[in-house]
DNA sequence: GGTGACATTGTTAGCGCTAACATTCACGCC
DNA sequence: GGCGTGAATGTTAGCGCTAACAATGTCACC
């Protein structure tokens, strides 16, 4: 590399140092056809040479366009949204593309909208919002000044492309499973009521008691953490209330549950089955190992952004398309299920 | 708002509509003085009606700062990695930064390089790298184009700032815990060799049991994953080389070395005491519940882009100033230790 | 040998903004 | 009343790049 005299060098100087034109440097950067083979390594070796780094303000200011897709995401403690912005951010680089991300602590609509207003300061091309949250999708504005929104995790979005795992059909295959194992019905620890996700489980767990004629009782709602599952299945146990079979909307909150089950003296499979949803690695591992469904979170992100992508190339203002893009989910069968004791 | 023209309205649009030049739209945009309080309102009215957004671009190309963090972080599937992102990223964003993210899939000095010199395409004005691993911070190129680099979790970086949790002292702590319980030495189950955080965890066993005259053993190393928990701890049994007490370098090895030792029939904590390191939300609910060692992720990310902006302010080139903050990490004990059965 | 077609390169004009300098105006003071 | 002073505003010149057009050269072909 030649020594810089102070400042970074810009195209000019590559052009004077491969004796052509700004324009003809321009051109060999941008894979224009119709530039002579010595000429373009000259350039090349000029660009090489003094170690020139294309200005990417001026060139986005030209272009209008600056490569960079915002993201939103809720606090990424929670194992799903954590995999999905891995998936979205390899895609997204992939396709040459940057991301600037934003991270909600509370899924507010006011916090969505001032992530996203955030996001538009930097003149983003579009955004890809991770909404679980029923909040977070309303406090989406519609119009974010041109640019796509696409919304991953979403479920039943408005008017929005959306991605989202098969929620209610992985519940459904969960209890579908419980009830083949000969349980009379099923108890449900859901999660929090405003996701989304929570919801659509609550909708399968119902939908396949409902269609196999088994009795429906309330589920307990939780807040996702260990200590909620916990909690709602002591208070179970206290109410003398226990089903022979509980679908947990979580791994987490299946994880406080067996503790609780494990202090009461109530066994696992044996005397309670217990499903649990997300497959976390450490699920394998739990006393007993967790019968529960897998989301594919990484497929949820890439296909978050090749849904972008389009949009971005059609140049289509969003919503028109309001593409759907289910994932499905997968049951994984361990050893916390067993027929019930009779 | 007014309806715009097709096109944004840029800041000659909002002169025109306030009836000033566009110097004074820029002087009222960065809060220069010297402008009359009535002139002010009426471009910051102006503003409001047509929805004028700054061209960060154009910004950027005339003060040369782009206002971009760029961040490179191992796959944030690992806990703490992940909420290291999100104390990063609430710590930029409150500074006024925006965060250009790059994950990687693996941590190879080539990903690496590769990685920053991504984010150099976009022209950030500095660089946090989640670096928990020696290639990682191997790969790091010395002078990122003048840019500042602070490396967080990076354990004893090289000539660079870093901010790390103090992993020896954790491990030292859990080390003596179990020594004061009377056991008369501690097994550990490390992490992968090219980890830092794994490496001052050993060092940390290591010393403990050195100083209290115990008997120092081989360390097994493992991958972080639960399996690999449950597979040492399993070989272990299987050659009857079982130590009373076992130092486990992170949760999600614990919960596989706690499985593996009750599919042995052997009690925790009655027959073998285990403390993990991490205290992942999990950790209270396990079968029994774990004792383990803290560590305040989000302190390290908020202090990382501390460093930084303080290098940005003084326009240090790096380097010189090679901070080294050291957070400490907190012991927690729950119910997987005790006294050794005798 | 002239001519059109096309490949190759150069020249010019902005993109939207801020910095530097220029101008205007109001005011206080000798 | 003239004049310095400083506040408030306007004018000009780029930042580094790409798009559009202009200019040159090269070649095939009649």
């Amino acid at each position: 590399m030649a020594a810089p005299p102070g400042r970074m060098p810009v195209m000019a100087d590559v052009a004077r140092a491969a004796g052509v034109s700004h324009q003809t440097v321009s051109r060999v950067l941008n894979g224009h056809p119709n530039v002579r083979a010595e000429t373009q390594a000259r350039v090349l070796a000029a660009i090489d040479d003094l170690g020139y780094r294309p200005n990417s303000s001026a060139r986005a200011l030209v272009t209008r366009r600056t490569g960079v897709i915002g993201v939103v995401a809720v606090d990424t403690a929670h194992y799903g949204p954590a995999r999905t912005l891995t998936g979205i951010e390899h895609a997204a680089r992939a396709a040459g593309y940057y991301l600037s991300v934003v991270t909600l602590t509370e899924a507010s609509a006011g916090q969505v909208r001032e992530a996203m207003d955030h996001l538009a300061r930097q003149s983003v091309e579009g955004y890809v919002v991770i909404a679980p949250q029923r909040s977070v999708l309303e406090g989406m504005p519609e119009w974010a000044g041109g640019a796509p929104v696409v919304a991953v995790e979403g479920g039943e979005a408005r008017e929005l492309p959306v991605v989202c795992v098969d929620q209610e059909g992985g519940a459904r295959m969960a209890v579908r499973h419980l009830l083949g194992l000969g349980h009379r019905t099923v108890g449900h620890i859901a999660g929090p009521r405003d996701w989304l996700e929570a919801e659509a489980r609550v909708a399968g767990w119902r939908g396949a008691l409902e269609e196999a004629g088994a009795p429906v009782g309330e589920p307990l709602f939780g807040d996702w953490r260990p200590r909620s599952g916990y909690e709602l299945v002591r208070s179970l146990v206290e109410r003398d209330a226990l089903p022979t079979a509980l679908f947990v909307a979580n791994d987490q909150m299946a994880v406080g549950a067996l503790r609780a089950l494990a202090e009461a003296g109530v066994r696992v499979p044996d005397d309670v089955s217990v499903v649990g949803f997300d497959d976390v690695p450490e699920a394998a591992y739990y006393s007993p190992p967790l019968t529960t469904v897998a989301q594919d979170f990484t497929e949820v992100g890439r296909r978050g952004i090749g849904i972008l992508l389009d949009l971005l190339d059609s140049g289509e203002p969003a919503a028109e398309s309001a593409a759907r893009e289910v994932v499905p989910a997968r049951m994984v069968v361990r050893a916390s299920c067993a027929a019930p004791a009779r």
